[in-house]
DNA sequence: TTACAAAATGGACGATCGTCCATTTAAATT
DNA sequence: AATTTAAATGGACGATCGTCCATTTTGTAA
């Protein structure tokens, strides 16, 4: 029955390569849980290990040394980012409006799923300490490498279909701009996370939209094409 | 001889205090030094003592220790920012429009004197720390406020002059708008300090204005006004 | 069940942290 | 010139840092 056997190999293999997984995966976790919570420069190695009930051996076990964990820890991060910000931006229709994709850029970015207490901790905490650290800096940077790219298209799309003189630079103009409103917004948040108002950001920044390309913006967000 | 021996007087105990406050300054600024280069987490009282040359005890002795130390350094960064940023909005006439008083609040917040790799670096490794120190936070925050009142009274008067239906409510968006692009700006230079363009920055931010308030502005900046 | 190997433990270690004070230096007063 | 007083020094101190390894635990194979 070497079918069977396997099999029996397999899981128990899999379940000591689970138990292993899940240990690193908690102490990633304890690390973001902390740098939000007391920041970076307070993050120790005991208060990681004490949060994530585990002992001090791990992280030279796992990561060889807190250093390792914190670019774990932020790769983590980056990922739990996008991985959420693109679950919502597939809710798109595929036939959708480029003005719709680019709302839903903004819509998701804004929402509480994306912009929360605990990403904003993490997201400044890190950038602060970004300095010649390659794991951090790529945190901070490949955000907007991706969602550049999404933006673009769309404005490009838009700008494409009227009869300026530049489509590309208004698009690269266009895009830019969203990203510094949306990175703005972000910092609102962080400073004054009880006074923020989600509707009131988006609105902020469709009523700028809407006066760059009223064919395809209102105050409330994307409108149909006319043509 | 009274005169003569109260000055003499004043003058020694002068020269003792500019002794103190000359040392006061050096730790001050030793420490913005570290912070801006090495990171919040990693200045130590050794680090900011050996780069100012001085003796341990000193933050002691000045500041009641490390924290307060950063609490005055905060305040130092703060200070210099405001004094450097009021300098700048000083060489607006008095009679200038309020387009040319927002134009020199995004050219001068976007200046070499304001926006350089020092400040940013400050900026953000205080602002991810800022978590629960008073000091701290209200560094981040009298930016917005101070700025925020020069803005808004200044797009006041803008909206105020058009047909538009609530002229406070597209002021307060405009100035939350503005803040929000120059603080998009700020990150985009943290993080890609060497491909910043000051002129995109400000063109950008001018697109949008002009589409907004087309009377007011073009991509170069302000109008005049033609009434 | 026994033997093996991988994983996890937790304490030892030297380095560095921030604080604080006994002492020295130097300005100000007599 | 002698005295007083404030400022500055620099090392001692305990606490905590991150690293690392001898040991124990536990999953896997024989």
């Amino acid at each position: 029955m070497p079918d069977s056997a396997d099999n029996e190999t397999e899981e128990s293999h899999g379940r000591r390569a689970q138990l292993r997984e899940r240990n690193r995966l908690a102490l990633i976790e304890a690390t973001l849980d902390c740098v939000a919570e007391i920041g970076f420069a307070r993050t120790s190695v005991s208060t990681i290990i004490d949060r994530a009930g585990l002992s001090r051996g791990m992280i030279h076990l796992h990561f060889n040394g807190k250093d390792g964990l914190m670019d774990a820890a932020v790769q983590h991060a980056s990922d739990l980012y996008y991985q959420n910000l693109y679950m919502l931006l597939e809710k798109v229709r595929p036939s959708a409006w480029p003005q719709e994709r680019i709302e839903a850029v903004i819509r998701s970015d804004l929402s509480e799923t994306i912009l929360n207490q605990n990403n904003v901790r993490i997201w400044y905490a890190f950038r602060g300490e970004a300095r010649e650290r390659q794991s951090i800096r790529s945190f901070s940077d490949t955000r907007d490498d991706r969602l550049r790219g999404l933006l673009f298209q769309a404005f490009l799309t838009i700008t494409r279909a009227s009869d300026a003189h530049d489509p590309a630079q208004i698009a690269r103009d266009a895009t830019h701009g969203t990203l510094a409103f949306l990175e703005g917004m972000w910092a609102d948040y962080l400073i004054h996370p009880d006074a923020f108002d989600r509707n009131e950001a988006c609105r902020i920044i469709f009523r700028f939209l809407s006066a760059l390309f009223p064919q395809h913006f209102d105050l409330r967000g994307a409108i149909a094409d006319t043509h």
